[in-house]
DNA sequence: CTTTCATCTTGGAATCATTCTAAATTGATA
DNA sequence: TATCAATTTAGAATGATTCCAAGATGAAAG
């Protein structure tokens, strides 16, 4: 979906910053961080602050339109693919890849302790093929 | 298995301040954060700082006897409990509760993308029965 | 096309969890 | 009992994220 039609249906105005975060965020599959979301905006777009960052992907991930993933332990990272998918990360480099495959994850009515279940994901922990070479350390951040 | 005894067995020093902390991880199954784990033991032990809780908990986590969960955004959360197994988190008032349930989470090797996996876990998110109450918030921190 | 105003943006300060530092202390071993 | 690497500690430093107050601006209305 592009840009302008989000901000419209969720009922965001249509800013230029607005514009360029939704842009960078568009079948992007890097779960990047609000970090790296800023430093990829201010190359098109110099004058934005990081708050509006922050703002943005906080406007978008209250209204359903973003993912934010806590599998990262440093900082938040972000998804632009909401449906309902499963996480690899790479335990060195912290590269995220997306599983997307279907688990039954149903919790027996006797282990739910009262609780009302809503959701579910799961964190695959690994290494990346950049990462299993022995050479070069491939740890980015 | 007893504090003491855990410290001689990964080679760490006997001292009162690991002892306390020990202490109160064996058998907690409150999966406290770092702040939560300092509070108690401070009662017990008034001088103790919060870099050596910290540094207590990343000695256990490093040798295996403590797991760190990356579970709540806000802040890690500590396991005692290292066998393998999953949480429930309380989206309000973020309790997490164990789900000792076997899953079969195997990866089809044609969605492994050239990674190395080595281990999973699953984040269930729900309401606790608390939270359900339409009364007072139970929400913590 | 102007007015209007709630929504946005912005830089910087503030907050919070966590890590680092350097000096003083102390278990464990000899 | 002497020795010393491991440990503790208070406080500074860091890094991510949130808060804030003031100025700017989409978008609806006329
Ligand atoms: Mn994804
Ligand atoms: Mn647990
Ligand atoms: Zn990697
Ligand atoms: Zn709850």
């Amino acid at each position: 979906m592009k840009a302008a039609r989000i901000c419209k249906e969720i009922g965001l105005k249509l800013t230029p910053q607005r514009m360029a975060i939704l842009d960078y965020l568009e079948g992007n599959t890097s779960h990047p961080s609000a970090e790296e979301v800023y430093a990829a905006v201010s190359k098109r777009f110099p004058a934005i602050s990081v708050a509006t960052v922050y703002n943005t992907l906080a406007s978008l991930r209250d209204r359903g339109c973003l993912l934010e993933l806590t599998i990262d332990p440093s900082k938040k990272r972000y998804d632009p693919d909401t449906r309902p998918h499963h996480h690899l990360i790479c335990t060195s480099c912290k590269r995220v890849a997306d599983i997307e495959f279907k688990y039954d994850l149903s919790v027996p009515e006797g282990l739910r302790m009262g609780y009302e279940i809503t959701g579910n994901h799961i964190e695959f922990y690994g290494l990346c093929p950049e990462c299993k070479k022995p050479r070069r350390s491939g740890a980015r951040r």
